[in-house]
DNA sequence: GGCCGCATGTAATCTGTTACATGATTCT
DNA sequence: AGAATCATGTAACAGATTACATGCGGCC
């Protein structure tokens, strides 16, 4: 199964509530919508979370567990498999590698590590401000263009460099939170 | 034609280069992926842009242009109709309703704007700040949870607002650098 | 009986990506 | 002649949304 360039976060939420046990498919989308932090990122639709699901399965990740007690022809449950296990821990506990996805992706992975340990979270903030930090380095290494030509150039480049560096403050910020359990 | 829920800013900036005069999808796709600042946004797939090119055609923005000297069997011209030029116009000029869209759409927005003159792109910059402010002053507003099982709520409220404090000052920063030309 | 909530799916449609097919023109 | 670039498109696929279809069970 080839791993999607772009790894999709939505899919590693799935395994990561079937990583407490077996579960159904309805079951699955009660939880996501309902899950504090990850409802507010982003909702699953039902109709994709079942294709999903079925994909997952194929792709190795997950297998059906027909000897679940509740299972039947109404209730199908699956299980999370040793290879999914594995993805969904490398997923977590590696940080994101493009700026744009610390809104979605990297939120939900912090908040998945914080379901696991509050140290496993720690490890991730640190990892990914390392991360943050190269990117806002090697933007700010660009210099200002004189010519009003490159002037277009400028706007994204400074809009990247404000957008960096706030993320730089909130990972900063939500660390000495999460270290402190106050 | 329905009008996308979503703009879509990439069928903006076609319209934008067709407002400059005729011109066939090849060199359409040239100017889009030398454009500076536009460039660093998006980069459009070719076989996606004639497609798009039929697709505004049908809903009346462009239509051919086959009077064009340099049309031919070889060559398709497009032009931009009175309809396109209004729809241009209207999303030019209307500041993006979503903090996620500022990162592309409002810099294709700004960067057109710009194309066109001064004062658009600074009418534009402070109808953006405006709204950003709204989005920044109805997050403020929502407090810290103190239950320990709203906190994952409270990492992502806390991650909007940097985001937004960020733009804010980024879009403060930028008004005072576009107002003087030094 | 009728409605609601549980539970699983399918079909149609949209947007976009990748890769390929086709042929003309221009450069060496 | 051969290669690169110009120029237009098609086909296959992937991801997501919307809406619909189906059936079960409990409640009023």
């Amino acid at each position: 199964m080839p791993r999607p360039a772009s790894p999709i976060a939505t899919d590693h939420v799935i395994l990561a509530l079937l990583d407490e046990g077996p579960m159904h498919g309805y079951e699955i989308h009660q939880r996501i919508s309902t899950m504090p932090g990850i409802n507010k990122i982003w909702n699953i639709k039902q109709g994709l979370l079942y294709a999903k699901l079925e994909k997952l399965k194929e792709a190795g990740f997950l297998e059906d567990a027909p000897d679940h007690p509740e299972a039947n022809p109404t209730r199908r449950y699956y299980r999370l498999t040793a290879v999914g296990k594995q993805e969904l821990e490398l997923w977590v506990d590696t940080p994101v590698s493009r700026a744009r996805d610390i809104r979605q992706e990297f939120l939900a992975k912090l908040i998945v590590a914080r379901g696991s340990s509050p140290e496993r979270a720690l490890n991730l903030l640190r990892a990914q401000r390392a991360v943050c930090q190269r990117w806002y380095e090697s933007l700010a290494a660009q210099q200002k263009p004189q010519k009003e030509s490159e002037l277009d150039d400028w706007i994204v480049l400074s809009y990247r460099l404000f957008r960096d560096e706030a993320s730089l403050r909130w990972l900063d910020d939500l660390e000495s939170w999460l270290d402190q359990p106050s």
